[in-house]
DNA sequence: CAATTTAGTGAGCTTAACTCACTAAATCTC
DNA sequence: GAGATTTAGTGAGTTAAGCTCACTAAATTG
C-alpha cells in the first residue's frame, strides 16, 4: 500500500540522462562548495535521486569528480585546438593559448578552483583519466613550442618542457592569487603580453636594447665607412 | 585497582617536549602517507600518546598539519635568506634561489609533496599561518627581482610578480612531474640554468645572438677607430 | 599538605562515504 | 502477451575517522 503511494520519482530514466543529471548536479555543487565539503547526499538531492542511485552509475565520490572534470577538459581541449586553427607564428600561437587559458579560468572559475585545489591532491591522481586529459591539454602548448623550435623561431638549446612549465606555472600562480586574495584580479591582456614578452625576450635590460643593436650597429658602421671613404678621398688628390 | 596498574605512559611531559613528539610523529607519517590517508590514531600511536592528548595541544588535524608545515617553512626561509648573503648581481642571486629551492625539494620530498598536494586544498588556507609563511618565502624572490629592477639590471616595464610566478611556477611543475611519474627526474643544474636563461634572455633566436652583439659592436668599433687613426696619421705628414 | 589546575586518557558521539537487501521498471523469451 | 530475468532505483544500516567529554592523576600553588 504505502509502497504503491511512493511511485513518485521512481521513473526509470535512460542511463545517459540520469548520468548527466547527476554530473550536472555534482558540477554545480562541487564548483561552489568544493570537493571535500560537498556531501554525496547533497548531490543526490540536487539530481533528484537517492544516494544509492549515484553509486549505481559512479563507483565512488572520486569517480564522480572524475566524470565532471573529464567533461570540462574534453570541451577545453577541443576549443583550444579550434582556436589554434590557422594561427601562424610562435608569438601569435602562444598569445592564443594564453588568452584562451585565462578566458576559461574566468568563465568557469568554480571548476578551475576545483582543479587547482582538489583534483591534484587525490591520491590516485597520477593514474587517472583526469591526469591523462591534463597531459593532453598541456601537450598542445608543448607541440606549439616544439614546432617553434623546428621552424627556427625558438632557439634549440632549451627544452620545450621548461618553457611549457614556465607558461602554465605563471598562469597557475596568477590564478591562485585571484582565488586566494578575493580582492586581487589581473588585467588579462596585460598579463598575457607580459608573459609573452618575458618568454620571448627575457627580462634583462640588455635584451630589450639589443633588439635595436644590429640595426644601430649597421647604421654606425655605414657612417664610419663613409667617413673612411672621405678620408681616403682626401688622401688621394 | 586496575586503574593503578595502568600507570605506564602517564608521565607528564613538558609542553614543548610533548608537542615536538607529536609534531615529529605527524611529520613522519604525513610525509609518507599524505594528509588525508593519515589517521589521528596513527599519529597518537607514533607519538606514544592517546588520541585525546593530541587535541590538548592542537585544535584539530589541520592545526597539527599547520604546525608541521610552519616548522618546515621557518627553517626554509632562514636558510634561504642566509644563502643569499653577499651574493651580488641578479643572475647569481636568482641562481642561488633556484638551486636552494630544488635542493630543498629533494631533501624533504615527502613534505614538499604534502605542501603541493594537500596544504593548498585546505579550505581555510588563505587565512592560515601557512599561507602567511608561503608568502614570506615567495617574497624573498620578489624582493630580489625588484632590487634587480631598481638596480637597472632588469627592465622596468615588467611586473616583478609575473617573473616570480614564472620561476616558482616552472619549479612547481617540474616538481609535480617528478612526484607524479615516479620515473621522471631532472638534472638539477641543467634545469636551473635553463630557467635562468629563459627568464634573463628569452627564447627567441634573435635574443641569443644579440647577447654577443654589444661586444662585437665594441670590438669592431675599436678596429674602425684604429683604422681612422691610421688614415688620419697617413694624412698628416 | 590540602586545594586547584590541567595534561592525559579512551570510550563514545557524530558525520559522511559507502553497502546491501529489496522493489519495481524495463527487457527478454517463448 | 504472460512469465522470467535483469538491473535502475531505494534508503536503512554499516563503517571509519575526526573529534568530544567526563574523568583521572600528576604537577603546582597557597
Amino acid at each position: 500500500m504505502s509502497a504503491k503511494i511512493k511511485i513518485s520519482g521512481r521513473t526509470r530514466q535512460p542511463k545517459a540522462v540520469r548520468e548527466s543529471d547527476i554530473l550536472a548536479a555534482a558540477h554545480g555543487i562541487f564548483s561552489v562548495k568544493g570537493y571535500e565539503k560537498t556531501a554525496m547526499s547533497e548531490i543526490a538531492k540536487g539530481a533528484g535521486v537517492a544516494e544509492g542511485t549515484i553509486y549505481k552509475h559512479f563507483a565512488n565520490k572520486q569517480d564522480l569528480l572524475a566524470g565532471v572534470v573529464s567533461g570540462f577538459y574534453k570541451k577545453l581541449i577541443e576549443n583550444t585546438e579550434n582556436s589554434l586553427q590557422g594561427i601562424k607564428g610562435i608569438e601569435n600561437q602562444l598569445r592564443v593559448l594564453i588568452t584562451r587559458h585565462i578566458q576559461t579560468f574566468f568563465e568557469d572559475t568554480g571548476l578551475c578552483r576545483l582543479l587547482l585545489q582538489e583534483v591534484r591532491p587525490l591520491n590516485n591522481y597520477p593514474h587517472s583519466e583526469m591526469h591523462q586529459l591534463t597531459r593532453q591539454y598541456s601537450e598542445i602548448l608543448l607541440r606549439v613550442i616544439e614546432e617553434g623550435i623546428h621552424q627556427g623561431e625558438i632557439r634549440a638549446n632549451i627544452s620545450a618542457k621548461t618553457v611549457r612549465d614556465m607558461i602554465f606555472g605563471s598562469l597557475e600562480h596568477a590564478g591562485w592569487n585571484v582565488l586566494n586574495s578575493s580582492k586581487a584580479t589581473f588585467e588579462r591582456d596585460q598579463l598575457t603580453e607580459e608573459i609573452l614578452s618575458i618568454i620571448l625576450n627575457g627580462v634583462v635590460v640588455k635584451a630589450s636594447e639589443q633588439v635595436q643593436a644590429p640595426k644601430k650597429f649597421e647604421n654606425n658602421l655605414t657612417r664610419l665607412e663613409q667617413l673612411i671613404d672621405r678620408l681616403e678621398n682626401n688622401n688621394k688628390p
